[in-house]
DNA sequence: ACATTTCATATCAAATTAGTAGTAAATGAA
DNA sequence: TTCATTTACTACTAATTTGATATGAAATGT
């Protein structure tokens, strides 16, 4: 019942883009500075959310990524379920490739199962990147403040 | 983000005690032709389920497992938490031997972490071995009733 | 004595995870 | 043009976890 660490660098990379969200593109190292994520891991999470048009990235000298929507516009939910794949605790939970599991009809814990879908799949859905981002800011100390 | 087979499977093997709770043993074979797991996978997950003190279990000739408790007094979290461990989705949002990751103070997703902690231990916390057995009995098909 | 059943380990293969490495391609600036 | 910088792509690897299977001992009732 975890959450791997791409899916949770990969939330750190955005929460790190949005507070450095100046239009300027950003390059890995500066984050992999802040973040102490090595470049070379950075670059594939953030191809996965490259891929999923949550960034755009540019090339080259002063290249970089940079949030291709404003941060209200990203639902937590979304950033860690291009990561982690579908939430769902187990798989029968899910409708995978729109088939349901064959036992379904007689199985007992299944509404369970697809109940704790719902409350995970609720819960990170309810959050924006701006709302971590303003919770930051709010939170963070003198000493540590961007 | 997943529940292992054996946390499935105890949740399982624990609805298929409730359901045959006659106050007798319950031998590893009539589970294993029921559930479709085999003997020896059982064996392992109810030893586990038996150190945690949910069983009661006898060897030999007639003897096998049956709950500990009425079934109304296991939290299906309970059940879950035995096999899984702690089901906090990324080990900084628990407090993992007493300690705190270092980074809590300034982390801005920690918040966020603890949060769905808290919403996936709740809903599990919310359903007991009755609840699971009550809504399978009320759905439970003819042709599959026990 | 014997069949039955749990109990305790050990082992194993496959999958997953976390991370590293090398190289190509694009970009802006000197 | 040349060069440093930076992303993009693909492959590899080591460690861990997962999902089992195997072997044999110990207990129990008949």
């Amino acid at each position: 019942m975890k959450i791997s660490t791409k899916g949770r660098y990969a939330l750190r990379v955005m929460i790190d883009l949005a507070l450095h969200n100046t239009g300027e593109y950003i390059a890995l190292k500066d984050i992999s500075a802040r973040q102490n994520i090595t470049i070379k891991y950075l670059e594939q999470i953030v191809s996965v959310l490259n891929k999923a048009g949550f960034l755009r990235s540019m090339r080259g000298n002063n290249g970089g990524h940079k949030l291709a929507r404003d941060p209200k516009d990203y639902k937590v939910g979304d950033i860690i379920r291009v990561m982690e794949g579908n939430l769902a605790p187990v798989e029968c939970s899910a409708q995978i490739n729109g088939t349901t599991c064959p036992l379904s009809d007689n199985c007992a814990s299944l509404n369970f199962w697809q109940g704790l879908d719902k409350v995970v799949n609720d819960y990170v859905d309810q959050f924006t990147l701006e709302d971590l981002v303003a919770q930051y800011r709010q939170g963070a100390r003198d000493d540590y403040s961007i």
